[in-house]
DNA sequence: ACGAGGATGCTCT
DNA sequence: GAGCATCCTCGTG
């Protein structure tokens, strides 16, 4: 089935609708002529007023009339923007912006299940042997689809940009195959239940 | 399978 | 200076 690149539309929704759809769906990246794809299986949303996200700093002092800058300043921006940041000083994490610009949000890619490419996916993590291993956390499938820093602030709804982007097959999941979860890792608002994955899937990070 | 500990650099206080 | 949306290695079971 052909498979159709996501609009900005898509993304310019409350987060977390955005973050439950979003299961399923794939990432397209294109390097040179080979062309990597993988489904989503896990999300986590990151909401204007929440003490886990980057913004909500940037949301106190946009209160007193501060503009936001600096890291958090691509989450205020356009919808169906990449935001990609350096986490532990060691991995990039990458995120898509959500709402309509003006308010801040993203959504956390957690794990895909890889689809093509998977030998160039290996290639980029050459110590891993088993395969689920390979993209099962957002560190893991940065690297896995070479994601970096250049994409922050990319706007992957646009049809020019044709290496990196969100898209369609048709594939569907039932909601009794969608689980909800309390986010991984955070130590703030860690009761909210803005995680979601794909139930039985053996690519989602971790049980929990 | 699972838990502890270390690597490493940016952001915020 | 503390905290951090993680991953890998090495231990144990």
């Amino acid at each position: 089935m052909e498979s159709l690149r996501l609009s900005q539309d898509f993304f310019a929704r409350d987060t977390i609708t955005v973050a439950r759809e979003l299961l399923g769906k794939l990432i397209i990246r294109r390097i040179g002529r080979n062309e990597l794809s993988a489904r989503i299986v896990e999300t986590e949303a990151y909401l204007a007023d929440d003490p886990a996200c980057h913004a909500y700093s940037s949301m106190q002092k946009l209160r007193k009339g501060i503009a936001p800058s600096g890291r958090s300043a691509v989450l205020f921006g356009e919808p169906g923007c990449a935001y990609v940041y350096l986490n532990y000083g060691m991995y990039w994490l990458f995120n898509v912006v959500t709402e309509r610009s003006g308010t801040p949000g993203a959504v956390l890619i957690r794990a895909v299940e890889p689809v093509m490419g998977v030998t160039t996916m290996q290639r980029s993590r050459p110590h891993i042997v088993k395969p689920h291993e390979l993209t099962n956390g957002p560190g893991k499938l940065a690297l896995a689809l070479g994601i970096g820093p250049e994409f922050n602030g990319r706007p992957l709804y646009e049809a020019s940009n044709k290496e990196l982007f969100f898209a369609c097959d048709g594939f569907k999941i039932s909601s009794n195959m969608m689980v909800t979860s309390p986010r991984i890792g955070i130590t703030k608002a860690k009761d909210e239940h803005w995680r979601y994955y794909i139930r039985e899937n053996p690519f989602v990070s971790t049980i929990k």
